[in-house]
DNA sequence: ACTACTTTGTGAATTCATGCACGTAGGCGT
DNA sequence: ACGCCTACGTGCATGAATTCACAAAGTAGT
């Protein structure tokens, strides 16, 4: 019984999407109930890790059978925010920006582009995917009228915290960093990092002493 | 004196990379020295976090004036094996593939990307940003030739695990994951995964329950 | 040489996350 | 109706990461 409790920690949040995404698999071929422990086989980590997630969120598994698959997924899909859609802007249509717009991995999972914006004139007026690119000046407007709560900075490292300083003047409360550059955000913005060079630099670190910390060396920690 | 005691705490190992991208603004900028604390702002975390960070890799420091900034960049760029070039192959010649190969941080960093490889036979023979795409049959004679150390896979979700096992079987030490599945890999491989839609996630999370955890949430934790 | 000041390096305390181990609830078969 | 068996939920122990706080070590000025 530790529903209603809400204080649930920063990794198992940073799990709860990896969950989602093996229910929904489940869900696709049709199966009704799940262990701990396929749950677990298929996230990729341990049964009672698994369990105590999911006790975070409240007592919805079923001693002796495992967890129904449908209920799971909707508790889970409305923990995480997933019943609604989030509008995303993307800053900077240079060849990431417009990358990440093409690549379908926003709009298919219920976070929809509602535009890209650059300082670049020349740029305003192409359509990216369906998505507009409008100039950077537009970005207050945008997210008023489009209710955008998520900003995804994809500019040159130089100007990334310029990004998320007009991010955080419009008031887009969320901020995804693709950047290689550290920023910061106002005390009322959650900022996340996705770091393509970072994470290559931590491959190099663990090859070169070959022998070092082999197997999986996991994804995501905390400051 | 812990300089030679081999045994880097991974969260630390993260954190590397970061401190290496700081201190080479730091050397453009032609600063000689520098502090744990104005080290600690540029990286966005905190003094003492960085202090113990850096003697893990030995006594660098001077105490009353701080860090050589050239001799420490140096240090780290040994640490993390970025004295040599990784080469890449990206698996998977789709959206996200080219996009990878097109955007330019993988070469500009010391990991040029050897070719793509990918099933379809009609994508074979093209060039992205000057690499070729192969088809993925070939990918046991190129990692040989070319001495390919990290395979970046780009391909759909289905089949990122058979990508993962083709690399394995040729022999590929590292593999960073972008497809939006839970991959595993040999004993002997070392993964790290970055999954857009999981971060998009992990927003919507804290978005949601605004009150909730506020300011940065960071990237990266381990399994 | 001596004093004052700065900043490192690290033991110790604390917080956070993981994983075991087991009591217990619930279904199922007889 | 009863007992067996499976698999959840969780208390507890272990381990990892963070943060504090201070002695030691160095510089600079007189």
């Amino acid at each position: 019984m530790a529903s209603e409790n809400r204080k649930i920690p920063e990794a198992t949040v940073a799990r709860l999407p990896v969950y989602h995404r093996c229910l929904a698999e489940l869900v696709a071929e049709k199966t009704a109930t799940v262990s701990s422990e396929q749950l677990a086989d298929l996230a990729g980590v341990n049964a009672a890790k698994v369990r105590k997630d999911l006790s975070y969120l409240g007592t919805y598994g079923t001693r002796g059978v495992g967890y129904e698959v449908d209920y799971l997924l909707l508790e889970i899909r409305r923990e995480l925010g997933l019943t609604q859609e989030w509008p995303v802007v993307i800053v900077g249509a240079g060849n990431l920006g417009q990358a990440l717009a093409n690549y379908g991995g926003f709009t298919d999972r219920g976070f929809p582009v509602a535009a890209l914006v650059d300082v670049d004139e020349t740029k305003v007026g192409l359509k990216v995917a369906g998505a507009p690119v409008l100039h950077i000046d537009e970005l207050p407007r945008l997210v008023d009228e489009r209710n955008v709560a998520i900003g995804v900075i994809a500019t040159p490292a130089a100007v990334a915290q310029d990004a998320a300083d007009r991010l955080a003047d419009a008031g887009v409360p969320s901020v995804l960093n693709f950047a290689p550059a550290v920023i910061s955000v106002g005390p009322e913005q959650t900022l996340r990092k996705v770091d393509l060079a970072v994470e290559l630099q931590i491959l190099s670190f663990y090859q070169q002493r070959n022998s070092g910390v082999p197997g999986t060396a996991d994804t995501n920690a905390s400051s």
